[in-house]
DNA sequence: AATGAATGAGGATTCATTCAT
DNA sequence: AATGAATGAATCCTCATTCAT
């Protein structure tokens, strides 16, 4: 097989994620991330920059990851109503908040690196452009419920929707600082608010 | 005067804040912060063991800030209604996030150290019981506008409270990554969805 | 045809001489002499046994070339008197500098490594034999235009020529130096005075 | 006293200068210049802003020692006539070589570093410069001896003064290669051709 | 109390060399 | 024979921290 050098990049990113999630990028050391990937220390550079570069990898890795799961989320709709479609999105968000448990530290890096890190304008960028995108598909479903006419005319959708898709974020933040923090319940009880809010009232 | 001291202390303090909020922690040194505080390299470490000390330091005066906050929205609610009420809280949380919009970087680097840090429990800690005490000023609020008969009885404030507040912080992230963000409308439109949820249903 | 290897070390040898010429022997990595030589990293290894030894072959190949300009210089003597003989040696000199200008910098690359590299001793006794050898035929050069009486019997010749071939070889260093440094005339100038010098004085 | 810091900074640079010489600039380690300084490996850098520019600054120290030696040799001409002069100056060059033999490898250093380092246009127009002014300084002895009718007025003296001020430097350069070079008979005798090439023919 | 010169641990990176193909 | 992927030794440099003044 011929692709061993595409599979040996992908070896060295997930690596790179194990040991930025542990230790932060700061103090995560390029022979962490070698020894992680069961290489040696020079062979990163055979297939990165230097670490910024890799860093940025691993985030692009990261959003691709974010994004598959939100589209698969949006494959699951099979649902009759628009209430039951954003129940079902909801939960498909949630699992895979729960997938990525694990990683959850790296979302801080990024964020973090969006605000000092020398990608931090490309960084910046590509999460706007990442929220956006993921509001837009939560939004369409919300448009269709107007559509409907079971969901409100009335409703500023497009105004907070950035809000509801941040709160999916901040859910899984708290779980990461709470380990009592019961994400399932709090993703029912915020759902179910927002459906009630969402209903036309008759 | 004799507090000096403690005049210092808060100086060196604003100093680092203002340092890491710029150039995040790691790539800030110790000199830079004693530059921009105006003292010597070595006059920190009278007042901070090290590094570390100094930015937990740092964590808490932010802790601090952002809780008064909170409190000022508290103490503004001479509204009526329950949804008053909760309209005015959510416009005081605005209010606090637009003033802390220079800093809002700082907060990714508490949320990364919470992750890897040499003080990561004790951030954590902090962080957990400050979403839990402001969720529960916020839940306070719903749980009147229950008792006045206002709000529905049949919600589970505590689920999705942590939710809300969580939605809040990420309005301000989201302005971070995006220059055209409107804050305004979404903490808006937000609201007004929320409160929709919130009031029963005759 | 069968002499491919030979053909190929040269190449590669011939790559050295311009890569170290251009960046200095530290600078110039095994990497940019393969490329500029057209042939694989791992190839050079086949000819030579590492970089310092390549080093010297490109040394060896250097006082070839020299060698070999101040022996054509010798054979292009067909002038009648000895002054006139020492005229055409020198220009002989000069234009084999010339000629070997942009490899100029290779020279100090040579001189550097009598000082310090692997092979420091090997280098000296080459250099010095070889401004040994070129004195030599100079020295020869003035004993026979004594012996023929047109040069004074009193010079102490062996002591002086060093002096002047090194006077040459700093012709060239010179010109390296200084854009406006006018070769031909100092070569001129400089050849005038030493005949003045030899001639018998009446 | 206060001028410790500029004490200091001379020790580095003589330690600098003695690695340099001894192991070559690319084979010589920050930590062997501040081991030879018996200072530690960081404190180099709050004199120095890296190797190279130590290096440079090693550089102009080299140049300084060279101009002195020279201005020396030009002080100490209370020789009545032209060629005695000549002869002084040449003694005195002759000295300032002997004295710095134990450094000779440090020029080759300077030379090389003229073709490939960093300070590659600095060098050479420091070297151009230099020898222009000391050439300038020995083409003014001669010029007086032309003026007192003690030389010939034919000669073309800024053409062969560059060719001789280079021979002094090779006289040096021969010795290094070879042990059993006789630098005095050597310089005597160069001396001695010059001064018969210089003296009017009556 | 305040300072900044001095330090050395630590880490990113380069590159000569090896070796499996 | 030719290659280039893999390696880790080696080194420059940064910076948190200490300490003498």
């Amino acid at each position: 097989m011929k692709n061993t050098r595409a599979e040996k990049k992908e070896k060295i990113i997930l690596a790179a994620m194990v040991m930025f999630a542990k230790k932060g990028f700061a103090e995560t050391s390029m022979a962490d991330i070698a020894k992680e990937a069961g290489i040696g220390k020079g062979t990163t550079y055979e297939y990165f920059k230097g670490k910024d570069d890799l860093f940025f990898a691993t985030f692009e890795r990261f959003l691709e990851y974010s994004e598959n799961a939100a589209n698969i989320g949006l494959s699951t709709l099979a649902a009759k109503s628009a209430a039951e479609k954003v129940e079902a999105f909801s939960k498909s968000v949630l699992n895979s908040i729960k997938e990525a448990e694990k990683f959850y530290p790296l979302t801080f890096e990024f964020w973090a690196a969006s605000g000092s890190s020398k990608y931090k304008d490309e960084i910046k960028k590509l999460f706007k452009d990442f929220y956006r995108r993921v509001g837009s598909i939560f939004a369409d479903i919300i448009k269709q419920g107007v559509a409907l006419e079971e969901f409100d005319a009335d409703l500023d959708i497009d105004a907070f929707v950035p809000a509801i898709v941040g709160a999916w974020d901040m859910i899984g933040l708290q779980a990461w600082f709470d380990d009592e923090f019961d994400m399932d319940r709090t993703m029912k009880g915020f759902t179910d608010l927002i459906i009630r809010g969402l209903l036309r009232i008759k």
